[in-house]
DNA sequence: AAGTTCCCCTGTTAGC
DNA sequence: TGCTAACAGGGGAACT
């Protein structure tokens, strides 16, 4: 499940391979990944070159030299690139046909993943990009008065809250669990309850982790690699979860569904 | 308005 | 062994 540091693989390895190259035809087989009406996307998009790749929270976003695709991985979304030619596997639901005799192929063995045409004016302006919240990281300097303010008024588990991509963005299901953990904060406290400190401790933690995730190339659990065959690293440094002990006091660790979510975390260390 | 539930999907695993 | 049911889960829509 790709969460912050996983896209920001993603979109690392692809930079490498279809920045500077143009879209010269889009073939779809699967019509639900594409938000837009198709002809309307493949009007925008063909014939565009690709200048950047950029992200926000879970998001990757295709530059284009006018507007971008705006693309999320959801559970299982995955990008190939690959020569033209390739044999396609059946998961293969979207194929951009690029002008160096390459093909992006974008992989979604669920079809949970979704793309979408925005102009320049409406990238950041208008849903989903716009009510995305500030990624936790040191350098965004980010007013831990204000995010407190904004957390303490929710009626909801802290996990939830922190999986709420509109007031923190990046986090998914692992990194929460990991996160809360690193803070000593029980992901089924009532986010009502927590202090300043509390917040703090989940910013810099959150920093920490996300930080080293990216360094190692994200987690690879279950089906997840992040792109062609990039395997992530950083399942070798969670503490929590998929956990069955904890690292620190080597108690039985909780597993509980809160927030809809499978949590992993230890009663001993978090509260 | 904020919180909850359902839905989208299919491969894997648990259970009988 | 072979089948079915449960499960995994991000985010948006519909509902309360």
């Amino acid at each position: 499940m790709p969460e912050l540091p996983e896209v920001e693989t993603v979109r690392r390895v692809l930079s490498n391979e279809i920045v500077n190259t143009k879209i010269v035809d889009i073939d779809v087989y699967y019509n639900n990944i594409i938000e837009d009406d198709l002809n309307y996307f493949k009007n925008n998009v063909i014939g565009k070159t690709i200048t950047s790749l950029s992200r926000l929270g879970k998001y990757l976003i295709i530059n284009l030299e006018q507007g971008s695709i705006i693309s999320h991985l959801r559970m299982e979304g995955k990008y190939f690139y690959l020569p033209n030619g390739s044999e396609l596997n059946k998961h293969i639901h979207v194929v951009f046909k690029l002008d160096n005799g390459y093909i992006l192929c974008y992989q979604d063995t669920r079809k949970f993943g979704r793309m979408v045409y925005k102009t320049v004016e409406e990238v950041y302006t208008t849903k989903p990009l716009i009510q995305i919240g500030v990624e936790p990281f040191s350098e965004n300097d980010i007013n831990i008065i204000d995010l407190h303010k904004k957390i303490v008024k929710k009626n909801l588990p802290i996990k939830a809250v922190l999986l709420d991509q509109s007031i923190v963005a990046g986090l998914g299901n692992i990194y929460v669990d990991e996160v809360l953990f690193a803070s000593k904060i029980a992901p089924n406290k009532d986010a009502s309850k927590l202090s300043i400190e509390d917040v703090k401790r989940i910013i810099e933690a959150s920093d920490r982790i996300l930080k080293l995730a990216i360094e190692n190339k994200g987690t690879t659990i279950r089906s997840y690699t992040s792109s062609l065959g990039v395997i992530g690293g950083y399942q070798n440094f969670l503490c929590v979860h998929t956990k069955s002990v904890c690292p620190v006091c080597n108690s039985k660790l909780e597993k509980e569904k809160i927030g809809g979510r499978t949590s992993y975390y230890c009663k001993n260390c978090q509260e």
